[in-house]
Parts: C-alpha cells; sequence; structure tokens
DNA sequence: TGTACATCAGTGAACGCGCGTTCACTGATGTAC
DNA sequence: TGTACATCAGTGAACGCGCGTTCACTGATGTAC
C-alpha cells in the first residue's frame, strides 16, 4: 500500500463522485437553491451527517459542483474548437460558439449555475477562476491566430479560407485609455500579439456570445427569435464579421 | 362612497403598496429565492395568514414583483430616451443603453428576477409579457425612426447628425428563411417599415445589450473589463455602427 | 337617522414540512513495532 | 506474522430554525331598508 492507493481512499474518492454526481443530478433537476445535503444523503441511501466527512458545508459542495461545471463547458468547447482546427479561424469561432450554446441547452441548470444570478448567500471562492476562465482562453487563442494569419505570420491557424475578410471591417474608435489598458492586460494574458481595438471587439462577442444564450435559456427570446437556431448562427457570423475572424 | 373610494379601499390599496415594498426591500436585500411572506408580515408587524388577504400565495407576490420590476425598467429607459429625442437616433439609443444599466446597478436583484435564471418552480403567467416588452418596443421605435430618417422620410427622428453614417455599415448575409419570418414579425410589432437585417442587428444589440449588463452585475467581467464604463459605453456606440443608428 | 345584516380584515394557533449542522458513538480499516 | 494502537467512515439522535398555508374566530366597516 505504497505507490497505490489504499482501500479506503479508492472507497472515498469513488463515494466523492457519488455525491457529486447525485448533487449534480439535483442542480439539473430543480436548480442549484433547491440543493440539498439531507437529499443527496438520502438518495444515496446514508445519514445525513455522513455528508460531512467529505464536503465540510454546503457551500463546499456548490463549490465543487461549479468547478465541475467550468470544466465540463471548457473541456466541449475546447474539444469542439480544436475539431476544426484545420478549417481556419472562423470555422473554429462557430464550433467554438456551437459548443458554448449546445452544453447550455444541454445542462441549463449548470449553465445557470455559472452564468445566471449568483446564489445567494454563496461567494464564488478562488479556486474557481482558473476553470471560469477555459472559454475565454479558447476565445483568446482564436483572435491570436486570426491575427497573426492575417499578418501573413505562420503558426497554428491553417491557410486562411478564401477570401480573408479584412481585419476589423467597420471603423474603429480609438479606445479610451481605461479600456486601451484594460484590453492590453486582457490581450497579455490569452490572446499576446492582439492589437487594443481587436482584443475589444472579441469581448464584445464574447458577452454578445453568452448574452444570446442566456437569453434563449431564460426564455427572453419566446415571441422574437424563438426557436433560436437560425439568430443564433447567423448572429454568429455577424460576429466573426465585425471581430475580423 | 360611490365615486370616490371608501375608507376600506383606502386602507388596501395602502396595505398592499406596503407589503409590495417590503417584499421589494427583502428582495432588493437577499435576492428573490429568499423571499419570505412571514419576513414581510414580521416586518409589517401583522400576522403571516393576514397576507394571503392581499396576495393568494407567494408566487403571486413576487409576480407582482416582477411586473413592478419590468415597470420601473420600462419606465427609466422610455424617460431617458425621451429626454434625448431632440438629439437623433444615436443619441437617443445611448441614453437607452445608459438607462437600462444604470437600473440594473441601482437595483441588481430586481435585474436578476428578471433576467437573471429563472426562480426555480416559479412559472411566469400571462401579465408579465406587456411589462416584460417595454425596453423592446423603446428599441424597436428607435430602429424605425433611424429607418425612415436615412430614408428621407419625415418622421418623429430630428434632423440626423452631421454626417449620417449609411444604413448596414458592414456585409449583410441575406437571412435564412426562418429568421426572415421572425424578424418580420417583431418588426410588424414593435418596428413598421424596418427591413429584416435591420431588425435582425437589432435584436443583437439588443441580447448584447443585456448581456454585458448581465456579465457585469454578475461578477462575469471581473479580471477583464472591470470597471465596465469604459467598456459599456465604447461597445454601445459600436453597436450603434453595426445597427446603423 | 337608525337598525339588522353582510362583508371583509386581521388574529393566533396549528399542521406538516424540510433544512444545515453538531456530537458522542461504534466498528471497520490501516500502521508501526 | 501477530498484536496494540491510531485513524477514519458512517450512524442516529438532537438542536434550532424557518417556511407556506389553512382555519375557525373576533371585531370593525359598509350597505340596504
Amino acid at each position: 500500500m505504497t505507490a497505490s492507493q489504499t482501500a479506503r481512499q479508492r472507497a472515498r474518492a469513488e463515494l466523492t463522485r457519488e455525491i457529486k454526481e447525485e448533487a449534480r443530478r439535483q442542480v439539473a433537476e430543480m436548480g442549484a437553491a433547491r440543493l440539498s445535503l439531507r437529499a443527496v444523503a438520502r438518495e444515496l441511501g446514508l445519514a445525513s451527517s455522513a455528508l460531512y466527512r467529505y464536503f465540510p458545508s454546503r457551500d463546499d459542495l456548490l463549490t465543487a459542483l461549479i468547478i465541475d461545471a467550468y470544466d465540463a463547458l471548457g473541456e466541449r468547447v475546447e474539444q469542439a474548437t480544436a475539431a476544426a482546427a484545420r478549417a481556419g479561424t472562423r470555422a473554429r469561432w462557430r464550433a467554438c460558439c456551437a459548443g458554448v450554446r449546445g452544453w447550455a441547452l444541454d445542462h441549463p441548470h449548470e449553465y445557470a449555475l455559472i452564468y445566471g444570478s449568483p446564489v445567494p448567500g454563496y461567494r464564488a471562492p478562488q479556486e474557481t477562476i482558473g476553470p471560469a476562465a477555459r472559454v475565454a482562453v479558447v476565445l483568446g487563442t482564436l483572435l491570436a491566430d486570426a491575427f497573426a494569419a492575417a499578418n501573413g505570420a505562420s503558426g497554428p491557424a491553417e491557410a486562411s479560407p478564401a477570401g480573408t475578410p479584412p481585419l476589423l471591417p467597420s471603423p474603429s474608435l480609438p479606445l479610451p485609455p481605461p479600456l486601451g489598458s484594460q484590453a492590453a492586460a486582457v490581450a497579455a494574458a490569452i490572446a499576446p500579439g492582439v492589437p487594443g481595438p481587436m482584443m475589444v471587439r472579441g469581448l464584445i462577442a464574447f458577452t454578445q456570445l453568452f448574452g444570446m444564450v442566456s437569453f434563449e435559456l431564460f426564455g427572453q427570446l419566446t415571441g422574437s427569435a424563438d426557436p433560436a437556431d437560425a439568430f443564433f448562427s447567423y448572429a454568429v457570423d455577424q460576429m466573426a464579421d465585425f471581430v475580423g475572424l
């Protein structure tokens, strides 16, 4: 019992997994506000007090679920984008957007958990910020590749598709100072080399993407762009034009 | 006691108002999920059962709050936009966006109540859709005015500012059929005369607007465009270009 | 104007429920010699 | 290999809390004649 795990450790890991799984099931069914430790324990055939051997409080269980949700979304988006890698930045952007929306539609309550209104009384700790950034990192890479490709540099971007759209096709206002330094900081972190105005457009596209998904999921498109498929993919292409992908 | 109200009726109206006010206070402080009839009654010095003379259930009280929130936001946006009426459609668009954001920052939990994740177990009834549409109506009017002004028709729009931007400055893809008819239906309802592609861009700007506000409010911009003032107003101008305002 | 009756507001007790968390405990699993 | 001890998982009862909703009631307000 030196290198490999002890029986206790294996059992512990297994039960931790089962607790999260059941909790995730409850969140999916009723939303995060209704997640209850007692109900999770009941469903697993445990005493409610037993859960405290695994999570020190309800909030810690919630945190674990939030991290898992960010990771699940991140992984899906990373894979979807990677699968379109040979097809150029616009196709990757489309795949990235479709990945976000697809995951959100498949897991509406988990999406609400991370992008909806914050759970009352809950404050997200530090550990969530890494997983939370994964989608942004994908987008940043996309921007950097598109910029590099348009500037003739050889990079991870494949040969650009026929008729590369010019970067920033519509007139670009100069950035006011605070926005300029914010954009520079973001670019330095996730999209090296990308100039400020393009970075800001990326941020706009980012909020646009999640704005549409949230509107669709939370029922705000009912009566206008509903069903939202056509609207969504049209908007995604418009944003690609706007950003210069 | 024929034309004017009876004492009972006045008292009833007054107390109904006070109940909603206290409930709104609680929502503002702790969020909608924590709204409790008993706490409202306690704060008002009433027996909890007394509230049932005024609202048949907790959900009905929530519905009343939701309607009030939509109306408060709608009124603020209508007034802000109207105050800029003499300044052209772009200024009105800016005022409209600033109104939405300003109200949201002033009333974050009420904003979350109407634009955040749905309250679990609560289903919004019919009566909310009128008030919910007020902001959209303002935006529709804006679009219609901008289109009319650009086409030389005399309308409620004032003389266009120096250097009217061309409508739809960036290339516009043809609308796929389902989106085309959705856009036509929306235009018929709130933006008469506006062609499909422009209407869709309006919808995109609409989701963009609320997407940014939600991201800011729910903490998703922390570490990037935070504080968000510069980003927000820059994006608003970019969207104005994009839509053709 | 006064009286008899109907309507309605508000009370207080109760029902039945579920929750998060603590604590002393037992028995099984792991470790050191 | 066997034994003594330490660690840990899981139990079940309890604490203390708050919730939405119902119900029979009392007393005040309004209405019709």
